[in-house]
DNA sequence: ACTATTGGCGCG
DNA sequence: AAAGCGCGCCAATAGT
């Protein structure tokens, strides 16, 4: 079953296939939906995060969903779908970006978004289903929409409960190493004794630390001939002044990017003033290789330095689950490469490459591999990637086709059909003017570098893109596991809270659940039946291994 | 006073 | 060591 969802002017038209349309004030919508879930249709909307918030406040959570705006994007450019009224039809406001985008709080039914004709709204799902059924070996794309809905379901979900976070480690753990909270603007007290350390080694009395011109002309007058001020620069050089002024980089870093002004934005307290939630906006497809992007947080950067502050509520536990070295894994299954995948068949591929004898070394078996997936050609690197090309052509065939199709303009596509934007309008004036008589060689340089940069993007595309894929399987699937496990007999762990195990968190490779103790290993075994079934989704009986590593823990410092 | 860009650095 | 992909965010700086 089907049920076609459009919100506008205060009303909210539910069309049921088969059966005739209801309109209610959109207060009505939450309560509709919980009483129709139960026949546990497929909810069609133009934009999950448009109206699923709303749904979450009001405690009501839906199996799945076929986002309509986000399928569009994708069916839009997929070469797949090219030749398609959709693809081809001028650009229309299902190519805008979603009228949420412009809040800075998860919408609710009484942010007046604009409305969606519910006509249109069926037209658009009508177009959508013509242009799959047009598409060479639609499977895939169908495979993709599904999981690119259901990802957006998480992302609105995860939003909705956060991150535990616990205010009070986060502030011990800064005092230790800053100094007590400093009124605002001011530096902590350590930071503050670090740049006086740093000014008086220097001999520069007003130096700012965090102003890179100031601090080149402050390192030169002390006849250090540094180029840049980047950290892995002023590693090399000797000097008594570079250790603090290193130090000094780390903690402001620190403090800038998750210090106290962060937490004060980002962390909604727990009402015990433990307890608390991080609120990360994740946006679906917000990268061009499917990779989600987040805004507001900076929730893809959350640093090492105070995952400690990410801790479980009482009597709950967290699952973090990553997995090893997708990329290389999944190209592997791209290329039906059987010897790449026989190499990853343990839980380290790297060291599988040592194994076969491929490289000497796991360090240069990484370096060989991330080369050859981003395109190096010089350093160690270069010197070690045609090891890779002489052990697995087929692999490294996938992405040097990539790569050659994109150095000539082309576009290129992931295993289930997201497709690479094409290079901009000026990438092919600086080609055109390459080839134009008058041309001079800087032309011909210029134009040489941004082919191969393009194709370097192509390349990476390919491989990024479908890890991403099937890294929104994984999601997915271990959605619907979670759900399946209830809520274990425990009740939420604060007033309205999620009940149950629930994701919290997510990034590109990795998953963290929050869950009741006594769940932790069921959880643990439906993070690692979900990728291997993500594994089958995408590749079927191809015999490729995504071994997982999974630790049940009560703070996120101690995972990994 | 405001916005856009740059340099730097965190994450995968 | 900082090449070789994809991001977001900050403070300082340049531009208007």
């Amino acid at each position: 079953m089907e049920v076609v969802v459009a919100l506008g002017a205060g009303r909210a038209h539910l069309m049921p296939d088969g059966e005739p349309p209801a309109v209610v004030p959109v207060e009505e919508l939450p309560a509709r939906v919980d009483a129709l879930e139960r026949h546990r249709p497929r909810w069609v909307w133009a934009d999950t995060a448009e109206v699923y918030p709303a749904l979450l406040s009001a405690g009501v959570r839906v199996e799945r969903c076929h986002d309509l705006r986000l399928c569009h994007a994708i069916l839009r450019h997929a070469a797949a779908t090219a030749a398609s009224p959709l693809a081809t039809a001028p650009t229309g406001p299902w190519d805008a970006a979603g009228a949420w985008d412009a809040l800075d709080h998860a919408p609710t039914l009484l942010d007046d978004l604009g409305a969606w004709d519910p006509a249109e709204v069926r037209a658009e799902l009508g177009r959508q289903h013509a242009a799959l059924a047009a598409a060479p070996d639609p499977g895939r794309l169908r495979l993709l929409l599904a999981a690119e809905s259901a990802g957006a379901l998480v992302a609105a979900e995860m939003r909705h409960d956060g991150l535990p976070w616990d205010p009070q480690v986060h502030d011990r753990l800064l005092t230790a190493l800053l100094g007590p909270r400093p009124p605002r603007g001011a530096r902590p007290a350590r930071l503050e004794a670090l740049a006086e350390q740093v000014r008086a080694l220097l001999g520069a009395p007003g130096l700012n630390p965090d102003s890179p011109p100031e601090l080149l002309r402050a390192l030169h007058a002390a006849g250090l001939e540094a180029r840049t001020t980047r950290k892995w620069e002023l590693r090399e050089l000797d000097h008594p002044a570079i250790a603090p002024l290193l130090e000094y980089k780390r903690l402001a870093r620190l403090l800038s990017a998750n210090g106290w002004a962060w937490m004060d934005e980002w962390v909604r307290p727990g009402a015990d003033g433990r307890r608390g939630r991080f609120h990360p906006d994740y946006v679906p497809g917000g990268v061009v290789t499917g990779r989600w992007a987040t805004r507001g947080g900076g929730a893809l950067q959350l640093p090492k330095q105070v995952r400690g502050a990410v801790v479980a509520d009482p009597g709950w536990r967290l699952v973090v689950a990553d997995v090893a070295q997708v990329e290389p894994r999944v190209l592997a299954a791209m290329a039906r490469d059987e010897e790449m995948a026989r190499a990853g068949r343990g839980a380290d591929l790297y060291q599988g490459l040592v194994d076969r004898g491929v490289v000497d070394t796991r360090a240069h078996a990484k370096v060989a591999m991330l080369g050859a997936l981003y395109g190096a050609t010089t350093g160690e690197a270069g010197q070690l990637v045609p090891r890779l090309t002489r052990a697995f052509p087929r692999a490294t065939g996938v992405v040097e086709r990539a790569a050659r199709t994109g150095e000539a303009g082309g576009v290129v596509s992931t295993w289930l059909g997201r497709t690479s934007p094409p290079p901009p309008e000026a990438w092919h004036r600086a080609q055109r003017r390459a080839s134009e008589p008058d041309a001079q060689e800087a032309d011909r340089r210029r134009a040489r570098q941004q082919a191969r940069d393009w194709g370097r993007f192509t390349r990476n595309f390919v491989v990024q893109g479908t890890a991403a894929e099937w890294a929104l399987c994984w999601l997915a699937d271990l959605r619907v596991r979670l759900r399946a496990l209830g809520d274990g007999g425990v009740p939420a762990s604060d007033v309205g809270r999620a009940r149950g195990p629930h994701l919290v968190f997510f990034l590109h490779d990795e998953v963290i659940v929050h869950c009741p103790a006594h769940l932790a290993d069921d959880v643990a075994a439906a993070v690692r039946a979900a990728a291997a079934e993500a594994g089958r989704l995408l590749f079927g009986s191809f015999p490729v291994d995504f071994p997982l590593d999974v630790a049940v823990v009560d703070s996120y410092a101690e995972a990994g």
